[in-house]
DNA sequence: TATCATT
């Protein structure tokens, strides 16, 4: 990112990249949170791409062991392009999330460490409850209520993110200790632990050292199994159809057919490219655009990029597109759930992509 | 009783 010693001064700015004043609001700078673990910083950037021309995109890592921490920032040119974003990309699934697409705050001291840390909350406390109780100390960015990933209940426990430290502050002062109307029990309120510096039994060290093997068997982990479940909400707004092709999808896994499909795919032209794998999506309508291949496809796991093929003269697409996903069995079940899936009136044939752009 | 929101 520093290509050299020159920028020192400017980085000191904290907002560099936008050329900008740190207390100037930005209307073409967007933070996306929620991210998906496994999500690059050029598959964002593809993502935002299909909105209008990025000026700048980072994802945001742990300093020692390069893991996503699953939120970035995306900076257009053009400030109608991330309105734009914010209106067509807030609220996507992708893999196991839901992303979150809002304006970045300008940067500052006194918006760090302002995330509290709530337990004790009354199990039947919803997180409209929380944040009527938290909302006269300042400014809510974030509210959240852990729940069971199995029963789906409350764990008692949760998290409000105030939008300055300051009320962070007071809020610990007014809340800590007190019993909410109609609880018994008090509620324990203080500030988060910062998820970046995560230190409690890694050795910094060791963790330098060897990132992957002190991540998955050393210290502790805090990612519940059914973290990852797949939860097979419509990916598209509720239609019936996307619902049973995605379930149909899903239990259909780990079935032979999937040995058929990739057979079909090492043939010559295969569908194999580099560094993903190339699907055909064909029937798409004319006035078919790129977030709706990501909606499509995003929900079943890692996507690369997209393309509309369009016509030259008319802008329009030309019926068909293509995705790149990254993993071999994640395209097999997109393929195989959404080959047949009825978009608006046109039945969409999906494949992987062949030699011929022909339609299998 | 612990999620990944400030480069």
């Amino acid at each position: 990112m520093m290509a050299n010693g020159m920028d020192t001064v400017v980085q000191q700015n904290g907002n560099s990249a936008l050329g900008q004043t740190s207390q100037e609001e930005s209307k073409t700078n967007l933070i996306v949170n929620y991210l998906p673990q496994t999500m690059t910083q050029e598959e964002i950037r593809s993502l935002f791409s299909s909105i209008g021309e990025v000026e700048s995109c980072k994802l945001i890592r742990d300093k020692l062991t390069g893991q996503s921490l699953g939120y970035g920032f995306v900076n257009y040119h053009r400030p109608e392009d991330a309105e734009k974003a914010i209106n067509t990309l807030n609220g996507l699934r992708l893999q196991n999330k839901t992303i979150k697409v809002s304006y970045a705050r300008p940067s500052s001291e006194a918006i760090k460490g302002a995330n509290l840390y709530v337990s004790g909350l009354p199990k039947n406390m919803a997180q409209q409850d929380l944040e009527n109780l938290f909302s006269p100390y300042g400014r809510i960015i974030t509210s959240r209520i852990l729940c069971d990933n199995m029963s789906g209940l409350s764990k008692g426990v949760g998290f409000i993110r105030f939008d300055q430290r300051v009320e962070a502050e007071r809020a610990i002062q007014e809340l800590n200790g007190t019993i909410p109307k109609g609880s018994t029990e008090p509620i324990t309120v203080k500030f988060a632990n910062n998820p970046s510096n995560n230190n409690k039994a890694i050795p910094p060290l060791a963790a330098y050292l060897t990132p992957q093997a002190t991540r998955r068997f050393g210290g502790p982990i805090h990612h519940p199994t059914g973290r990852f479940r797949y939860i097979p909400l419509s990916p598209l707004s509720s239609t019936g159809k996307t619902m049973l092709a995605i379930n149909k999808g899903l239990q259909s896994r780990y079935s032979p057919l999937a040995g058929d499909l990739l057979a079909n795919s090492m043939l010559p032209g295969n569908a194999m490219n580099g560094s993903g794998w190339c699907i055909f999506v064909y029937n798409l309508a004319p006035e078919t655009e790129e977030n709706v291949l990501w909606q499509l496809f995003g929900p079943f796991g890692a996507v690369q990029s997209v393309k509309v093929i369009r016509d030259l003269q008319t802008n329009k697409c030309k019926g068909f597109g293509f995705v790149t996903m990254t993993n071999y069995e994640e395209a097999v079940v997109a393929i195989q759930s959404l080959n047949g899936y009825t978009l608006g009136n046109r039945v969409l044939q999906v494949s992987f992509k062949t030699n011929k752009s022909k339609a299998a």
